[in-house]
DNA sequence: CTTGACTCCGTACCATACTACGTGTATTAT
DNA sequence: ATAATACACGTAGTATGGTACGGAGTCAAG
């Protein structure tokens, strides 16, 4: 199992040192193990965890979602009812969110398609038809 | 077609009225039409526009990214290559964010069940395995 | 025709999520 | 062995996206 300095595992995942350390402080990431120097030490979960985090927040979740969604497992102080209770508001939200994607989507290829076919040009703005709340 | 003050819309679409000043002053929104009081004067596109705003952002959308695509439309001034070009590219981002969604949708499916079914307990984070970068 | 709610604008402040800086220690390449 | 990097930590600064404030003008119900 490899082995990262902070430096090698933010190359790695492609964000700042400074931000893996904030993410520590915020309890987005547990305590890493240590060198004697005090160096942080991480591990292939670390960088998955880190990963996950950088995806979800270009998503649209928050950091604060994030560490929501973390805490989503069966464990020995979580009773399986309250978990699936929060994980199936979850699902709704990351539900909705696929099908107003899905509508942003259809728009943009429907307006790929005029172009292919040299349809009228219009002023209006397609993309304003996308989601009807 | 009815028309709103700042207020009104605002209510309407559950933002603040400071928000839609400043979205003015980003030129995400176009220049109201004013009345002699310098009133501030709304329609049914400008909430449109408003709602499409805030679920883009829900979704993870900068203001900024927001803006661009709102300025994809075939135009007098814009070529037809360079907005299918731009578009094609927004379409892969779109794509990717719907397929990783549905990463995370279906772990947390699996979550559920393992609740329905009382399978073992884990300390492990599930959420970990759904987004392999 | 007044009173309360709404709007105008500029400016200042706020929360979230970083990012940089400085000082000191540790590691590593030559 | 020593110089260039890298890391530790606390603190301060930045960017984005709002949100609040205050004084003046406007609307509209009684």
């Amino acid at each position: 199992m490899s082995e990262y300095f902070v430096g090698q595992i933010a190359e790695e995942v492609g964000i700042n040192v400074e931000t893996i350390r904030y993410y520590e402080k915020l309890k987005l990431l547990p305590k890493p193990k240590r060198r004697e120097s005090r160096y942080r030490i991480y591990d292939e979960t670390d960088l998955k965890r880190l990963s996950f985090i950088k995806r979800a927040k270009e998503l649209g979740f928050t950091l604060k979602e994030i560490k929501e969604l973390f805490g989503l497992k069966i464990d020995s102080d979580a009773r399986c009812g309250d978990v699936k209770h929060l994980t199936e508001h979850k699902l709704k939200d990351v539900d909705n969110r696929i099908s107003d994607l899905k509508k942003i989507r259809h728009v943009l290829v429907k307006l790929i398609t005029q172009c292919v076919n040299e349809e009228v040009s219009s002023d209006e703005c397609p993309i304003l038809e996308s989601i009807e709340i």
